[in-house]
DNA sequence: CGCTCCCTCTAAACCGGTTTAGTGCTGCAG
DNA sequence: CTGCAGCACTAAACCGGTTTAGAGGGAGCG
């Protein structure tokens, strides 16, 4: 494991004949160096196997050439996720043909994250931060602002605007979930909803509401979880429970949808003639299920592209290219019927 | 988003009037410095709000202050798998302690991959990295120790023992969920395995065979799968359509045993009635699906964190301290149960 | 009183790049 | 032949810490 110690833009230099800053103007490629020169320097980089130090780098151009992504989550509810996975793939992707890095932290409390920030940001470490799990009136942006890091929020643009957010809006998705019921007949859909603390489980919400009353239905039952399948199973007990209740349940995640269907499916209550049930995230295993659940798809690679590729303009001081990114659209399985007359 | 440029050691030391040395002995808390002097530095960097530039000390000391974990994966793969969210919140408990950060790659294919490992490590970006779903006869192993960085092989140890391995062996995980069935009185008990590439597709297989082998019955049927629902799916009709079907079937993964349990379902097959299905990872929803599916539990957070501090000693060239990693155990639920007469 | 030793602190080198100011040389116009 | 532009390159400063060599001063000891 001895570290060999590495060559430097100095031994290439020497080994080239020439000094330190026609070596650095050789390798950027930059004007001012002779072609054959140009070429002697190049070869005795390759020659000596050189690989620019990052760290020297970052240090002399006052750039970290990474972005962080504070995870404030438990390890239990970060595991269910399939959403973070996803991201970060697209994320890397559009990072690597930058040559920046990722930099990621997991932590348990805000507490820990405001430090997290801190540390990362304020330290130098990263050039700016995505934010993600959005809260309704979010704390960070405040933290971010004051110690003035780029920052892109990661969801629909509710952080009060000061940064930009890059975000597929989920009310159309679970918007068209609602109507697809509606058409199919039923007339009281119910709603297992995420943490209200949460953007994103109050707009789906929200949606979800606005979708009933605009089709002149009364709101259903709605039961607020905290998106685990345990509680997303202890919901539909509630919901089934109801003297009258739902034909239809629309749900804030996947995970929670098919603990419905298990709940359902011990219970001896037929789905879909009993009850249709919605999802949300179109997981691998949505079609793998029994049967087949219905849930509205988001491209989340697409999405940590764009979320990067914003951050990086942001970084860079560069226009904001607008990101195109696609609707969340319905994909319909065998959950989902008519209901029962 | 302006960047107030922050203060320096040399704004510290100017503000406390003495020289930026005295400062960085204070701020260290090394011996050296008075202690009056200490406090008047100590007050005058918290009054400039001075924090450490972790460019600058990565490159004075040679020290990236940070790890690489680089993911060959694609994304559906990799969204589907709940193994690494868990992992790496452990791993950054372990980190965060010790002021590490943790730099994650996700690269498409094993070329990039390699130049991934190069440009993080031979930059300096990492001080080490990790090595995750080991191949069998990796040639990453070759390719760091070529590079002359610390490493840790997150699995059991069948790297070729150059670096040092840390994990949790699966294998008396599936040897108790293979002797759980042979005590409920099975005796034509299938596999449906992981990619035969990877050695935890590998491990468990052999696990599986050995287990039924030890208690005298015959190899029963085994199908290669590459992790996906799909194939897990697929791989249960293959062996439900057997001229002799099994009556339990050993999943490597979680997805796979759901899947499957719908397909069952599906096809009027009851469980555990008619097939006992095991999973292994004891994912979240195990116990939400319906029945309740019997699994192998592993505490990847502590092994992210085992894995994490082996990495951390190495980088630091201190003693390894022997991580004490409970074994899998097997958590049974209703999916298995006596075979049919 | 002079010597050594220790303690505190300063000056300067160093990590490995980037970047700027400036030098020497060539070539062309006047 | 001189003047000046422009190219190719060098020397040195700089980024912001850490670390080493050594200076200065007071205490203890002979």
């Amino acid at each position: 494991m001895l570290q060999v110690s590495r060559p430097t833009i100095s031994d290439v230099a020497r080994a080239a004949g020439v000094s330190k800053g026609a070596v650095s103007f050789a390798l950027n490629n930059r004007p001012g160096v002779a072609a054959d020169t140009r070429e002697r320097i190049l070869a005795a980089a390759r020659e000596l196997g050189w690989t620019p130090s990052s760290r020297a780098r970052a240090l002399s151009v006052s750039r970290a050439f990474a972005v962080g992504l504070v995870l404030a989550r438990k390890p239990e509810t970060l595991r269910a996720d399939p959403f973070f996975p996803s991201f970060i793939a697209g994320v890397e992707q559009e990072l690597a043909a930058h040559d920046y890095a990722l930099l990621l932290q997991v932590v348990a409390d805000q507490q820990r994250e405001h430090d997290s920030y801190r540390r990362l940001a304020h330290g130098g470490r990263v050039d700016g931060v995505f934010v993600t799990d959005l809260l309704v009136d979010d704390p960070r942006i405040a933290l971010l602002a004051e110690i003035g890091v780029p920052a892109v929020v990661v969801g629909p643009a509710l952080g009060g605007g000061f940064f930009p957010a890059v975000g597929v809006d989920d009310k159309p998705g679970v918007a068209a979930a609602v109507q697809h019921l509606i058409d199919l007949g039923h007339t009281r859909i119910a709603h297992v909803a995420g943490p209200a603390a949460y953007v994103h489980g109050t707009s789906r919400k929200q949606a979800w509401a606005e979708t009933l009353a605009a089709a002149g239905l009364p709101e259903g039952p709605c039961v607020e979880t905290d998106f685990s399948a345990e509680s997303g199973a202890a919901a539909t007990r509630t919901l089934l429970d109801l003297a009258e209740p739902p034909t239809a349940v629309v749900y804030a995640n996947d995970v929670m949808a098919m603990a419905g269907l298990a709940v359902a499916h011990a219970r001896g209550v037929d789905v879909p003639g009993e009850l249709s049930v919605v999802g949300y995230e179109d997981t691998e295993l949505a079609a793998h299920v029994q049967p087949p659940l219905t849930s509205v798809a988001t491209d989340v690679v697409a999405w940590g592209g764009a979320a990067a590729r914003r951050l990086l303009e942001l970084v860079d001081g560069r226009e904001a290219t607008e990101p195109d990114l696609e609707s969340p659209r319905l994909v319909v399985r065998a959950s989902t019927g008519a209901p029962a007359r």
